[in-house]
DNA sequence: GCCGTTTTCGGCCCGACTGTTTTCAGTCG
């Protein structure tokens, strides 16, 4: 709706700060950590920066009386086919409207249809084009997964013999749109001739852009050296912190543009930062987020990680669900190699209608077993339980004896709504061996949102009854989110990292729980696996 | 419309690319 209304403005004329400042609010609405709804029950709307006295009051009467009087008025001076447009990429407000009043449309369903055919009768090419690549679906919701996108990157700089990544995978964001690529030599011509392209999207004498076969856009600049720093930070981003930047440059009478700063240039960008009187600032922090106003953390690193809290062997306990690929003696060789100090085992907890019982003791025996040939790694016994829509664990008096405590988490029925589903999560949280509530959302990146919760009761929780939360680093999980990491961090709850392993490979995927960690400003003391074991074992066992 | 450690008035990032009703508006990142 905002977006709406700040389109529709730009097509009035209307002053083009207002415009700004409805997609300004749009953004923040989009960045927000809780459901806008949710917010507006708490009376906290305007806690969102971007969100003013008029626009607040705007949302309130739209979820009052389910829409806004003053936008309607705005949306009925301009024609409504001209909205479904403005996702075409190259169409803005302008030339949605130009093409709405052109071609006479009159409703929204078949807007996109109809200039389909008008730009194929006028031989518009580019328009065609642009239309094809709107229905190809290439426009939003084309992201992929930050693993894939460092495979990608990794596979063309290995190629290329040059370049370093930049932009929203250097940021370590979770889901990557295009691929951004910065080289020091004029390799572009190795660049356009790379065997997996499809399409050279564009060529110049300082970049290229193309597709591969996988439908990834890869974008290569070179750089001179003597600009170095400024370029990196400028193609790093993100656009908000460069926004800020620039404000803050202005301030004290400088510009800052991708060359340097008035005129001066940056070879790399630590020198940059300080010549504006700002630190270095990681680009895991670049979001406009506090980086420029806050102290900066001292961000976690992997080599501050002393163990493992969450994978799954081929130990067969009778599970709910899936048994990892390798059993428990493949999993230590792996945290040996690792160089971690300790692992917990973590297999799901065994199915309804077996004796639970009996199968926990056996598994506890085993371990017992492996802790006394196994003289490198420490192992915690742990459990994943499910936690069922009732909140009641399915888990009998005595499983204490066999366990040192209990991941929690949930693996159905995730559409319960917020205020069941916070109310099912506290009761297992409640649970005497909970100690971490495992992949808190649920969320399955691009394949299944997370589940409702009120966080601010989750937090509250955890803090006061000595609960960490789970920042899950497999990479199609991700979960607890970055922007949710930093509440957490604002409230001093502790984190866990688990990378969820169902193998030994993917016990190297816990840099990707890193990069969320750092993402949501976590420091080494707010994480349970940098203690030592001792230190855990204390907290484990309350 | 939003916002504030010089400000409650007077500011609001910057440049590349595209197309063409040709020298600038519109769009994008």
């Amino acid at each position: 709706m905002l977006r709406k209304v700040a389109a529709a403005y730009t097509v009035l004329n209307e002053n083009r700060f207002k415009i700004i400042a409805y997609e300004n609010a749009a953004t923040a609405v989009e960045h927000s950590t809780s459901e806008i709804k949710d917010l507006w029950d708490d009376g906290k709307l305007a806690t969102i920066p971007g969100l003013g006295q008029s626009i607040t009051q705007h949302i309130d009467e739209l979820f009052k009386r389910g829409k806004v009087a003053h936008w309607e008025n705005v949306f009925n001076k301009v024609p409504k086919a001209m909205f479904p447009l403005l996702d075409i990429p190259g169409v803005g407000p302008k030339t949605a409207y130009k093409l709405v009043t052109q071609l006479k449309l009159k409703n929204e369903q078949n807007a996109i249809e109809k200039l389909k055919r008008f730009a194929i009768e006028q031989k518009k090419t580019s328009l065609v084009k642009s239309v094809e690549l709107y229905e190809k679906g290439a426009i939003k919701d084309n992201r992929i997964n930050i693993n894939l996108a460092d495979r990608i990157a990794g596979e063309m700089i290995a190629y290329l013999g040059d370049g370093v990544v930049l932009g929203s995978l250097r940021r370590r964001v979770a889901t990557i749109g295009d691929i951004d690529i910065a080289a020091k030599t004029n390799i572009i011509d190795k660049f356009v001739n790379y065997p997996h392209k499809t399409e050279i999207i564009e060529q110049g004498p300082t970049g290229a852009s193309i597709r591969l076969s996988n439908g990834r856009q890869v974008d290569l600049r070179i750089i001179k050296p003597a600009q170095w720093g400024s370029m990196m930070q400028y193609f790093t981003g993100s656009k908000y912190h460069n926004i800020k930047l620039r404000e803050l440059a202005i301030k004290k009478g400088l510009k800052v543009n991708e060359y340097g700063i008035s005129g001066k240039e940056f070879s790399n960008e630590k020198d940059f930062y300080n010549y504006l009187g700002l630190e270095y600032i990681p680009p895991e922090l670049r979001e406009d987020q506090g980086e420029f106003e806050m102290t900066l953390p001292k961000l976690i690193e992997l080599k501050n990680v002393k163990g493992d809290l969450h994978m799954h062997s081929s130990y067969n306990d009778e599970p709910s669900h899936d048994l990892g690929d390798n059993s428990m003696e493949e999993m230590l060789a792996k945290a040996k190699e690792l160089k971690y100090e300790y692992i917990a085992f973590t297999e799901h907890n065994p199915k309804h209608g077996v004796d639970i019982l009996a199968i926990l003791k056996r598994r506890f025996n085993y371990i017992e077993q492996l802790k006394k040939s196994n003289k490198y790694i420490r192992i915690i016994n742990l459990l994943e339980v499910d936690i069922p829509p009732s909140g009641e664990l399915n888990l009998p008096e005595g499983s204490e004896k066999y366990l040192d405590g209990i991941l929690v988490s949930v693996h159905s029925e995730f559409r319960l709504d917020k205020d069941e589903m916070t109310a099912r999560v506290l009761k297992a949280l409640s649970h005497p061996l909970a100690r971490i509530f495992a992949h808190p959302t649920s969320r399955l990146l691009g394949k299944r949102e997370g589940i409702e919760l009120d966080w601010e009761q989750i937090f509250d929780f955890c803090k006061k009854n000595n609960r960490a939360i789970e920042i899950n680093a497999a990479p199609q999980r991700l979960d607890l989110p970055d922007v949710l990491v930093r509440e957490a961090v604002k409230k001093k709850v502790l984190l866990s990292l688990g990378t969820d392993a169902h193998s030994t490979d993917s016990l190297e995927m816990m840099p990707y729980g890193i990069d969320v960690a750092r993402r949501g400003w976590a420091e080494k003391s707010d994480i349970i696996n940098c203690w030592n074991y001792d230190k855990l074992m204390k907290w484990i066992r309350g």
